[in-house]
DNA sequence: CACCATGTTCCTTG
DNA sequence: CCAAGGAACATGGT
């Protein structure tokens, strides 16, 4: 489930679950996601230790705990990769098909599921220190998002999925910031005007910004899931209000009209990876 | 069976 | 050294 507004979102709910919880056994049903951590070192690390904060970086969860008699906070990443949940259940309550680790408070537990183990839950804290600016932050300047795309000449949307450009923007968000801001993804970054590189980063900003807003706005249940609520994108969860199933403008809507122009939508593949845009309203 | 999927990292090629 | 493209990782949905 994972961009950047997703990640928030689950950082805030999951929050003021966790926060004074203390960890009384380590279960690792999948070591892979530890990774480069030993399964022997977060057992000894983590067992007794208390969470103290959770807080986003791009799209990585740092936890910091609380580790009894020592000075140091433990920092904890987490990285969702395609497929991460994490949430809480009752300690009784039965574990899902692809629980990766699974921490005990007590009364309660806290999961990390992930289906397609891409996802990672380490001390390991190293990734963050290589993400660009926070694109919702101060940092985050025209003049140092211009200065990099000049010297890029991969495809603006390629180029918004590096992680150093900018921090959390993913392959969906990728798609409806170009289509907001009317600038086509096969533009090689180092070609666009300053205008058009203004226009960019207010629409990644808005982008992102407006669906964490949807996010926190709509009922999500962080406790004791029962239904397979995959987050945002594609979901329409009960109640939730017509914009959220109508947010993504753009992505996957191939073959559909425009929602400005009614041009039909084309899908194109760009390293690997599935781009969506309007061919007249992004035809530069 | 085929192809697709929200991410990152590693390998090869130029 | 850098950039770019592709495969790999692993599982499930359509």
């Amino acid at each position: 489930m994972p961009e950047l507004p997703e990640v928030e979102v689950l950082a805030r709910h999951l929050a003021p679950l966790i926060r004074g919880k203390t960890i009384r056994d380590v279960t690792v049903r999948r070591e892979r996601v530890l990774r480069p951590t030993s399964l022997r070192e977060l057992g000894l690390k983590l067992t007794g230790a208390k969470f103290l904060q959770l807080r986003r970086r791009g799209k990585y969860l740092l936890f910091t705990l609380r580790v009894p008699k020592q000075k140091a906070p433990l920092r904890l990443l987490g990285h969702l990769g395609m497929t991460g949940k994490m949430y809480l259940l009752a300690a009784d309550a039965p574990l899902p098909k692809h629980a990766a680790v699974v921490l005990g408070f007590g009364k309660t537990k806290f999961v990390f599921e992930d289906t397609r183990y891409f996802g990672r839950f380490t001390l390991d804290t190293s990734a963050v220190e290589k993400l660009g600016p926070e694109p919702l932050e101060k940092e985050f300047t025209v003049a140092v998002f211009a200065a990099a795309l000049k010297k890029s000449s991969q495809a603006i949307k390629v180029k918004l999925l590096d992680q150093e450009l900018v921090a959390g923007v993913g392959n969906i968000y990728a798609s409806e910031a170009l289509f907001r801001a009317g600038i086509s993804p096969k533009r090689p970054a180092r070609t666009l005007k300053l205008g058009e590189v203004k226009r960019l980063r207010q629409s990644i900003r808005a982008v992102l910004a407006e669906a964490i807003r949807c996010g926190s706005t709509v009922p999500l249940n962080f406790m004791g899931i029962g239904e397979r609520d995959g987050l945002f994108y594609f979901g329409s969860a009960v109640g939730a209000p017509d914009f959220y199933t109508e947010r993504l403008r753009i992505y996957d809507r191939a073959g559909k009209p425009c929602s400005k122009c009614g041009v039909v939508v084309r899908r194109i593949v760009q390293a690997a990876r599935s781009t969506f845009y309007c061919p007249k309203c992004q035809s530069r």
